[in-house]
DNA sequence: ATGAAAGCGCTAACAC
DNA sequence: GTGTTAGCGCTTTCAT
């Protein structure tokens, strides 16, 4: 597979700007010319050389996608969804895990730009201003995806997370459910204190008081952490009617918790979470969700950022993608 | 950033060589001028740029990963293994899907080759010889990762699959277990078939004769699968002791068809399966496995191509890492 | 419609 | 210990 392009022109007999006319469309040739060179390309079994292409063109049709961690569900099909889209439209995938570090994500920013990608998906926790700063400095196209924008100032593929905080909290307050619980990541993590607020306000525009006892941070957005907080919940002598959890993992920490002391669901408690991974349909009860569009945010983060790449002009920077309440059993009595 | 190797050597009065000289360390350079390099890049804010240098070199520092699909939590955890480690040894990643499709996966081998990446992690479900012939003719050092090697002929690492397929088994005929399900992918995976014939030689050996309508082959691996599968054996008015299944998601789905029937785990059926994934600690019950390292099985695959790309002589070229039954609640009466 | 030639930004001999 | 000089394999003016 080692021939050059020259080989392939000596080939042909022909220049080897030709071919690399006929290899990239670039110019209108003679279908003659054209099919003498694809018989050489053929016989040789020529492969162009992707890295000699991008230093002398400038563009690598490689893309960069920087997120917490691929072994976490959700991220992981945000990613299959990213890739998708990717391969349609000819991009690789260079991937980097972050574990929501800022100092690793601005490291990692640095490398994209060694290895010259023509953009960058970027999925994080939080963006901070030294965040911000690193992607100008780094002169890249980037598309954040579901991850909430500080100022709105670059463009940005999410959910209306606030709303769909209300969603949840009216759902359940119109099944009569009293005590609802909300349990989410840390106070440090915006999206989490998004729902909240559209908890809160939910709360409000029922007229109710917000009892802060019932406002649960769990260290992360992982199982392991909703498990132990959920105990110490439970373990206070608390109790709840309803969950609003806003990962799947989290809820699952809490139904987990109330199994081990006997309890169940739904009869004990109603959950409901936020991802809409696989996860919900694979365990029982089957999990009510605010079904975020888990595969499309990478989809759509994708496609925008094609967009961003061919110049286009991007009509609106922050795309927010539908959420509807999908019901399952772990809501039905 | 976009600074070049020259302006560096100018602003240090110096030539670029020696600027490459600092930047990777591969000759001696004084103190006094390295220190003056340095000085430049820092407040040029150089950084070099990696496509040049991999045309250069002919070395890239990226490797490929082809797996069939991220959104799996087994290959993502997987990947998670092989990142860690490239990250460590300064490699990144070109991640790709294939699906497990053949023609994809010859096809991707054949981009990852345009790519140029110094090295290949390769998970499939089935090496064919097509994908052997591509291998040699891409002339990529590849490493087999959790995947059947055909002939021993390509560096591999994975679990001895027959034989943690008699551990199952031999584990609930221990306890006395009498009518035993295996519930694996198709037959054509041949990981499946592996665990299987370690099924079967386990049955043999306690001198038990085999009940092939015991032998329940899904789609897939997937929850769907063996959800389907589950249900058809159920629905036939079959019944099982224990269930010894080759994916986490598969006995999750037995699990499940049981609960829809009213039945529970571990009273009336105990299950096993092969993956080990963060799946089986976060469902109820926890589930028995058969402990893959899947994290590890990333990581040493990823430690062997580094080795394979240092032209270090490799003493086995299958790696076999350790697996072990982890005792759940789901096999606890 | 095609060819010649100049880079892209770096590494790696080869000199000194 | 440091500088000079060819390339690496391709794209892209600029001619023709």
């Amino acid at each position: 597979m080692n021939k050059t392009i020259y080989d392939v022109a000596r080939e042909a007999g022909v220049s080897m700007a030709t071919v690399s006319r006929v290899l990239n469309g670039t110019a209108v040739v003679k279908d003659e010319t054209k099919a003498k060179v694809q018989a050489a390309i053929d016989k040789l079994g020529y492969r162009p050389n992707a890295v000699a292409r991008g230093l002398a063109s400038k563009r690598t049709k490689s893309i960069g996608v920087v997120l917490p961690d691929v072994s976490d569900l959700f991220h992981a099909e945000v990613l299959r969804g990213i890739e998708d889209i990717a391969t349609m439209y000819q991009y690789h995938i260079i991937l980097a895990n972050s574990d929501a570090r800022e100092d690793r994500e601005i490291d990692l920013i640095g490398t994209m730009w060694e290895k010259q990608v023509d953009g960058l998906i970027f999925i994080s926790e939080r963006i901070t201003p030294n965040i911000v700063k690193t992607f100008e400095l780094a002169q890249l196209p980037v598309v954040l995806c579901a991850t909430d924008d500080p100022e709105g100032r670059i463009p940005a593929v999410s959910i209306d997370n606030k709303l769909a905080g209300t969603d949840a909290t009216n759902y359940f307050l119109h099944l009569g459910m009293d005590k609802i619980v909300f349990l989410g990541g840390p106070t440090t993590h915006p999206i989490t204190m998004e729902r909240l607020a559209g908890y809160e306000r939910a709360l409000a525009e029922s007229g109710r008081e917000l009892d802060t006892t019932l406002v649960l941070h769990a260290k992360d957005q992982h199982y392991e952490a909703g498990y132990k907080i959920s105990n110490e919940f439970l373990d206070a002598g608390h109790t709840a009617d309803a969950v609003v959890a806003t990962s799947d993992e989290l809820v699952l920490g809490y139904l987990n918790a109330v199994r081990d002391r006997g309890g169940k669901a739904p009869d004990d408690v109603l959950l409901l979470s936020f991802e809409n991974t696989r996860l919900t349909t694979m365990i029982r009860p089957e999990l009510t969700t605010i079904a975020q569009p888990t595969y499309d945010l990478g989809a759509v983060s994708m496609r925008l950022l094609t967009k961003l790449l061919r110049g286009e002009s991007i009509e609106e920077y922050t795309v927010l993608l539908p959420h509807s309440i999908l019901e399952r059993t772990s809501t039905k009595r």
